[in-house]
DNA sequence: TGTACATCAGTGAACGCGCGTTCACTGATGTAC
DNA sequence: TGTACATCAGTGAACGCGCGTTCACTGATGTAC
């Protein structure tokens, strides 16, 4: 009886034929309940139904592989964001959705949410300084980051928000709506009952987006 | 030759006398580089100088060993928050501390931080849904959690704060410099020279107050 | 169209590691009489 | 003041566990001629 069939996983094929991928959606689900721990490589390997060894061949160690799950949970962040920007009319409605997605996506996938940060990209650098010609907010950037400055930017268009201050506007609604989604998803608001939760986080919002547009 | 004269620790007795507060003290010291996953019951009885069994004449399980290392971790907190309080002049000047020391220890001691995180109460729970009586600041509570309310209690009594706002502007503070912490010092901040991280968080703290004082 | 052969994607058994935890035990301490 | 004995705080060896990683290997694939 073949690991794969134990497994209940069957294979026609001696060669896959899309390891890599396998492998990082069983990372996906593993990460799924608990985070970054519960990403084990030789677990990955017997879930697709192959030799632990097998996974050496797409990534060099487990960090790797943790590294490519990062990726597709900051991926699949973004489109809970998206998702939540739908039918937006302004700048501010955008940033607002960006915020809510953020997070509603840390309360709902709080394993995925874990894994995400690891992927997320330094802030500072993806900061333009001084944002002399802000682009119109596009798709380009489908990734939690580029979504905030790209609301951003929108205001800085619409006039609501002076183009120096944009990079402290990012700081200040990065780390207010993160460290809302940290305590309440794992830390001391935790335990409060969801709608209460709810409650808070969408006037969380409102009031950074408020703080940011007033100038303050 | 003993295990303790293996590891340069000498004992003269047999019993230790302090093991419980020893092996704390151990723990605190493997916490603070690596955070939570450092603390190894084995390594915290090897550098006491002592078997891997004794730690559970003391502890139930490895969980409870890390849970007196947080409560500990947190206290040091409290001392740091304590510390950029001094010489504060009125209730935002106290909020203003609370906000920076808050900020300074988790970039200063990231490990410690990491660690006293699992030891901060429930919040809500700990927030007076309409505190009618706001006591005067005290030392009662060194904790975070209770120091933030302590100072928010106080612009209260100030005039600044509407009482019903209180829970409110607590999530908002916590939220805030929480999530600065993060980003900061194991995020997608903590790429930045340290002099522009304390820039910036000097502005972000300062800018909490202010949304905090103006109700907003 | 068929065959030789390099290349690629897997196998399966084994390794060492260090952990948390448990075993039956022994040395030190303090209290009753 | 001395002795018996319960109690407490340690010992040290061992267990099973599951992990990441490495070994020498074999089965499948595709390309040159």
């Amino acid at each position: 009886m073949s690991v794969a069939s134990r497994t209940g996983l069957e294979r026609s094929t001696y060669h896959h034929g899309a390891l890599r991928e396998a492998l990082v959606r069983a990372g996906l689900d593993l990460a799924r309940h608990s985070g970054v721990e519960a990403i084990v490589l030789r677990e990955a390997t017997r879930r697709v139904g192959v030799s632990a060894r097998a996974a050496y061949r797409h990534f060099t160690d487990r960090d790797a592989l943790v590294h490519a799950v990062a990726q597709e949970a900051l991926a699949e962040m973004a489109t809970w964001m998206a998702r939540s920007q739908r039918g937006a009319r302004s700048a501010t409605d955008l940033l607002r959705g960006v915020g809510e997605g953020y997070i509603a996506f840390a309360l709902d996938e709080p394993g995925w949410f874990d894994v995400a940060v690891l992927a997320m990209p330094d802030m500072l650098s993806a900061t333009p300084d001084v944002p002399n010609a802000p682009d119109v907010p596009t798709a380009l950037d489908r990734s939690p980051c580029g979504m905030l400055l790209a609301a951003l930017a929108g205001l800085v268009q619409e006039g609501a928000l002076a183009p120096e201050r944009l990079p402290e506007a990012a700081v200040t609604c990065w780390a207010g709506v993160h460290g809302f989604a940290v305590l309440a998803s794992r830390g001391p608001l935790s335990g409060a009952p969801r709608a209460v939760i709810d409650d808070y986080a969408r006037r969380h919002v409102r009031s950074l987006v408020a703080a940011v547009i007033s100038g303050r």
